[in-house]
Parts: C-alpha cells; structure tokens; sequence
DNA sequence: ACATAAATGATATAACATTACACATCAACC
DNA sequence: GGTTGATGTGTAATGTTATATCATTTATGT
C-alpha cells in the first residue's frame, strides 16, 4: 500500500494535492471543474471518511450554493464520473479518491470504528471472484470490493 | 462454480432444497421459521434476481400479511442474519442464498441486463484485497463483493 | 397458569435519491 | 459582437429505501 490513511499523516498535502490532480486533468480533459464542484471536492478530501449526500449538501447550502438535494448529487455525479470521488455502496455514502486521474478499479478498507475508508486497487481480472467469473462465462464490467473492520489505530486504541 | 443460475435449470428444486435446508436449519437451532418469513424466503427463492423491500413488501401484503415497511424489513433482518438471504448492496435488494445453513462469504455476479444474481464464494483469506488488508494490519470482518457485467445468456442473445 | 422473551401490528419519521422545468452561463460559430 | 446550442445551476416536488418507537400478541420454559 503506497499511502495509510488509518496512521497520521500529512493530511494538508492529501488534499492539496489531489485537488491539484483534478485541476490538471479537467484542463487536460476540457472539464469544467466549477465552484460547486470543487468546493464538493474539498468537502469530501477534508476528511477520509465517507460522507453522505445529505451531510455534503448541509456543507454547500452553509457556503451559499443551494440547499436542494440535486445540488449535491449533481456535483457527485460529476466527481464519480471522472475518478475524483467513489461512492461506498455499503454505507451509501462518497469518499474522495487517493489516486484520481486514470482509470481504475477501487477497493475499499471501511474501519467501523473510526469510519475511515482507505482505498486499494481491486484488481479485477485477479481474485477468486475473477475465477468465477471466467468459469461462468460472465463479463465482469464493474466491480464493488467494500471490506468492514478494523484498522490497526483502532484496534491498538480499544484492545 | 456448483451450479450456474444463468442458464436453464430445475428451478423447482433450487426452491425446495433451499427451503427444506432452512427448515431443517431452523429446527436444529431452535430458530423460529414463521409464516411471514417462510413466505419471504419463497418470495426471493421464486427468482434468482434481486428484489427490492417494497417489492416484498407489496407481495406480502397481497397475502394478508401486513402493508407496513417493518414487516417485510423484519423478515429480511431474520433471513439474512441466519445465512438465508443476502443484500445486495449495489442494488439495495435482496437475493434469496443459494448455499443456505452454513457461515459463508458470500460474492455475486449481477447480469445488467436479465438480473440474475449468482452467488461465488468470496474465499475473504484470499485475493488482492486481502493483500492490502494484511499489509495495512486491517481485520477484515465482513466483505462486500458485487460483479456487475453481463452474463454468457444475455451476450448470446444481444450480440 | 404464570412469567419471560420473542415476534408482530401500527404509526411516524428519517435517510437516500430522482424527475422536471425554468433560468443562467459558456463556447463556438457566423 | 450577437445568435445559437450545449452544459450547468436553482428550486420544487416526489420517489425510494430504511429505522425508531410503542402497544399488543404469541410462544416458551417453569
């Protein structure tokens, strides 16, 4: 693992530079990474646990953008669709990316007690799940890979 | 993989030989099998797709069994804590187990287009993610793992 | 038969997400 | 530089999924 989220760590250069990365590949790619969008970013980077729809729109609507649910699931949609954010299916909720830019496969490590999510790469052509897959003859498109536990900080906290 | 739920099979006998294994599961561990959860688990088992609560619920109720949301999530609740049942987290649904009884890390196969809903094991010890998990000192206690793709049936017939 | 625990019925509400439409802004082209 | 079309935003309304709470009933063990 090339970054651990679940130790202390440099968290100012966590968020400075992936919004660095999102700035550079929306120019490269011609996107608008506009206020709304960025400052979801910024919501979402601040802190590497999953953050609901709802609690981001509160965080929007108090700097002034719009208080209606599409305000929020709008700029998501956008921040998914380009690897800046992931949605974490298990708790419904959205987690900024560790690795934005290029294309890939995540993996997540949900700590239960912290909340903290940590992202790895799933490897999806890897895996006794790929194993299935090829033995059944199914197309695997998109994969969701969501581990609940407990983070070493944790377990190390409440023995 | 033991059996393929994509292609056609003898859907009677995925029916009763999941219900005799919950019934028999039930009665040696003095768990209470009761209408409204019997008639659930039958609901799930009558597809291999995943289906929603309300759903359930609409069915449930059409056989005088209460219209309110708590009875069809009370019924969910009790099969999927016995291994009877599984959500599909990528779906918020629900899909009726096909190895029932036994404690199992349960890993699906989703088919965008017909969805069918195969269940692999998840073998939670091995792959990439539990790479990661080892190399972080996380301890992974339960594991999501949902493909979504296309199955061999569905690719056959749209080419 | 009684006490206890488990399950159900019923009401309300919380949490998550989308549709639809009006208006604003931006980029591109003439 | 103004027109046009595409993209983004504001807002209202609604749809979908899930839980909390409390009263009542039913099963179980003694």
């Amino acid at each position: 693992m090339q970054n651990d989220h679940f130790q202390p760590h440099d968290h100012a250069r966590c968020i400075s530079t992936a919004l660095d990365a999102a700035e550079r590949f929306c120019a490269a790619q011609g996107l608008r990474l506009t206020p709304v969008r960025k400052r979801t970013l910024e919501i979402l980077l601040s802190e590497h646990r999953a953050l609901g729809a709802y609690d981001i729109l509160a965080k929007l609507d108090a700097d002034g953008f719009g208080s209606q649910p599409p305000v929020a699931y709008r700029a998501l949609d956008f921040l998914t669709a380009n690897g800046f954010a992931h949605k974490v299916e298990a708790l419904n909720a959205y987690v900024a990316c560790t690795h934005p830019g290029a294309e890939h496969a995540p993996a997540f490590l949900i700590c239960r007690s912290c909340g903290v999510v940590e992202e790895a790469e799933a490897a999806p052509d890897k895996g006794p799940l790929a194993r299935a897959a090829r033995e059944a003859g199914f197309a695997i498109e998109r994969a969701v890979v969501e581990a609940q536990g407990t983070c070493p900080a944790c377990r190390s906290a409440h023995p």
